[in-house]
DNA sequence: AATCCCCTCCACCTGACGATTGACTGCCTC
DNA sequence: GAGGCAGTCAATCGTCAGGTGGAGGGGATT
């Protein structure tokens, strides 16, 4: 093998997976794991370190997520290549690290092989996105987006909230609640709150964990 | 070291994690894997085969669910012990699996020191619940258990149904409907349905998974 | 300036939802 | 066989949610 490496960031917050991947890597043949990051803030400073040809991270990761990472890193240096990998697929996260100049998307349930042969697409320049979850990203399309308005609203209402709770809590009245209620379900392409709620958890337009506890 | 190693089978689904906990653990002295398996139907197999002191589990798993081998195997051999290991806390998830006789539950975000010590623990006969999920089980006591029927009703909510379609669906009258709705608002501890879909959906007590699509 | 979009609000109306009370059946357990 | 629980259904009632149509102000774009 006279030819170079692939150089890869490995950046995951679960060391389980980050020592799984980084032990996959390892034993393949033309990629080198030339470092680790468990968290966004560390991620930046490792690219910065040692410029990977190929950067696979995580969406979601303490401090700093890793959508902001790419962003971050790409407007730096815009020739920087990613491949995200994430356990959940909500469909938002796939759109926005697309969005934010991601190459491919992966599960982290795929194979060895899958892996390896994405890396090598990547690196070649290409883009890699699995027909699942093309698919998905597609009946996305035509959906239109979310007002930032709309958003706060789909938030309460996933919440638990009363649309005269929502009204106090953002503190306009209950009429122009209904008013983005009823834009928000036909945005959403569904019909009453309760599907609403589900949307956005499934969507991924609202993380579960934001669920936890109060608004501050 | 001239006492015998723990003897651990993993059974985990995701490629990539399965290679990162069998790296991590076949590094250790005092722990040998001695064998992995990717489903359910394949964990009991393995089981059969070689016997471990120790099997850590998923519960998320191909062909037969972690809960299910843990039941089924602990049947034939009451003193196998079983760690389970996951992503996602849903409530309902850790309370089965301690019901079906695992002795700890460990979140994949946890440390390899964590996870070593763990295995320690159990393999010398005791138990090991980490406090924040502790806490999680304490709050769940004292929380009455659904009936099957009303479990029926909520998952026809978290679909998004109407009471009426529910009715239709479940072949009830709609006034049963209400009386069910009734019923599992007060034992879910909230006041309406957008609520109980959330609370329903974040507890696990209906998986995320089995809303795409239909009912068949 | 004209246009578009977002945010805000009002009024009205209908149907759906949730609370309450009560009742009948079947099953299991003690 | 008495009690308890789950499941079924009914009637009533107040409230809330969602649909419709309209309207004004402000910011951005063209």
């Amino acid at each position: 093998m006279g030819q170079e490496s692939i150089r890869v960031l490995v950046v995951e917050d679960h060391h389980v997976v980050r020592q799984g991947l980084v032990a996959l890597l390892n034993v393949v043949d033309g990629i080198e794991v030339v470092g680790e990051a468990a968290d966004g803030v560390e991620a930046i400073t490792q690219f910065r370190k040692h410029r990977p040809d190929i950067t696979l991270i995580d969406l979601r990761l303490p401090r700093m997520a890793g959508v902001d990472v790419i962003q971050r890193v790409r407007m730096e240096t815009p020739q920087s290549r990613f491949i995200v990998l994430t356990t959940y697929d909500g469909d938002e996260d796939i759109y926005r690290a697309l969005q934010a100049g991601a190459r491919a998307y992966l599960l982290k349930g795929m194979t060895t092989d899958e892996l390896i042969a994405t890396i090598r697409t990547v690196h070649a320049g290409k883009s890699h996105i699995p027909p699942a979850i093309a698919q998905r990203l597609a009946e996305r399309m035509g959906t239109e987006e979310l007002t930032p308005r709309e958003f706060d609203v789909l938030e309460q209402i996933v919440r638990g909230k009363s649309n005269k709770e929502i009204a106090t809590e953002l503190e306009i009245s209950e009429a122009t609640v209904k008013t983005h209620i009823n834009s928000l379900l036909g945005k959403l392409g569904v019909t009453d709150r309760t599907q609403a709620a589900t949307a956005a958890i499934q969507r991924g337009i609202v993380p579960l964990e934001s669920l936890r506890k109060p608004t501050p």
